[in-house]
DNA sequence: AGGAATATGAGACTTTAGTCACAGTATAAA
DNA sequence: TTTATACTGTGACTAAAGTCTCATATTCCT
């Protein structure tokens, strides 16, 4: 059907690739393991234990870090730097998910289902990460109601924003999606001004398009005055209006 | 976009129907608690807790238990029936994420993030189910290591397979999406015979598409002699083929 | 500064999906 | 048995998405 994009996923094959050394076996400090969104109320003492079976890894930028399907599960916490979660399909696409940032974790599904990697993760950036295995995660949500509690409302999280990603994926044409991205995008930064800190290429994985797709419906939404873009960012022009493309 | 497909939600508007109400309130015994599928391995003391908590319901077929987006979030097993999980889009079309059976629950996501139903729930049969709230199962999840960790993997796995609707979507074609269908249905009858319980309407519902698209395909495959369909049931003559048609 | 790699703009074309209209056929209710 | 109500079959048409190909612009490296 279509033809790989090579860029991102060439560089590594189809292998993880092994962390820098120099930062391994560094134990995490509570301060880190707080910033984890939803280890923020955990007490100190849940903390602890989590900082203990924490281990530290650093990544160059563009490596994968783990590869859907394979059996590694563990689940992970990035403390610096970007790293995107994506599915590749056959034909060679890649269907980006979610960018997660400092913060944030990933491979939460497999850790805790103990299946196969649901999706492939690879860095966008240098970043530290640190990992906790499936065998620990247990057995310190048994010892602690808190903790369990907290992954269970996290994978919930998890399993709702695939609902929103399935229902913009089936009711949303292209142009109804880039809005939709645009507006998800805004916000987060608070602002009218979206960075243009995705490439088209990169929009494109995320809508479950092609890169031309984005281009002329970028284009589109600025003959219609709605937004203005160059190379360096997008401007929403008219928000209103944005959300109602978004809505369709 | 499309016009609306009345059948299955019309009769109820957008209001959830009133249970029949001749076996609420009536205790789970724990053999019903134990039908589900992952709270099979808990303990007696467990099961108990749990029936202690369900209350029973009973709908007739084709209406709404509950509705997308609202805040009622409770956990529901199925005891008896069919209840079909679905997102209706803006445009009036539904998507069927899938159909939950006997022994299985739905509503996880909301009942465990306490946000709003992700989803809409519709009888397809009569049905019997057992509703638990939310802060039942958090309080008891709390007491029961075992409980919290059986809920942790269940709804890990509904991520999962939200992750495997997203991929069907993204990277198949129609074809490809009927193919994949027609074989995890053949596979969960372990037969080669898929009975036609689904109208060409409801299978178009589940692919993200529309009735005529799905009567195309079945004709091309059935051109092609990989499989072989009347109005009762759809033989798959090919399987082999048919995993090939999955595959693209 | 020069060149390589990357990113974008844009038109022509193909394929796939969706829409519309209507005829035929099975099923269930009266 | 008749009649109404789903289902299904099919072709013609429209729209959306994706492909192919080039030209042009930008950025990064050395």
């Amino acid at each position: 059907m279509r033809v790989a994009h090579t860029r991102q996923i060439a560089p590594m094959a189809s292998k993880s690739f092994a962390p820098l050394t120099d930062q391994i076996g560094r134990t995490a400090p509570n301060v880190i393991v707080r910033r984890v969104i939803y280890f923020q109320d955990q007490s100190d003492e849940v903390l602890a234990a989590l900082a203990a079976v924490a281990v530290c890894l650093q990544y160059p930028a563009a490596v994968m870090i783990m590869m859907q399907d394979e059996p590694a599960t563990s689940l992970y916490y990035v403390e610096k730097g970007e790293v995107k979660i994506s599915r590749l399909l056959r034909d060679g696409r890649e269907h980006v998910f979610h960018i997660v940032r400092a913060g944030e974790t990933f491979n939460d599904v497999a850790a805790l289902d103990g299946g196969l990697n649901p999706a492939t993760a690879i860095t966008r950036t240098d970043v530290v990460v640190w990992r906790i295995s499936r065998c620990d995660l247990q057995r310190l949500a048994s010892l602690y109601p808190s903790l369990a509690w907290a992954l269970i409302e996290s994978i919930a999280r998890r399993a709702r924003h695939l609902v929103g990603v399935v229902e913009n994926l089936a009711g949303r044409n292209v142009r109804g999606r880039l809005a939709h991205l645009l507006l998800a995008e805004a916000r987060r930064y608070e602002t009218t001004a979206v960075p243009r800190m995705l490439t088209q290429e990169e929009m494109a994985s995320r809508l479950g398009t092609v890169r031309e797709m984005v281009g002329r419906a970028l284009r589109g939404l600025a003959a219609d005055g709605i937004i203005k873009f160059d190379r360096h960012r997008i401007m929403i022009l008219d928000s209103d209006r944005l959300e109602k493309e978004a809505e369709v």
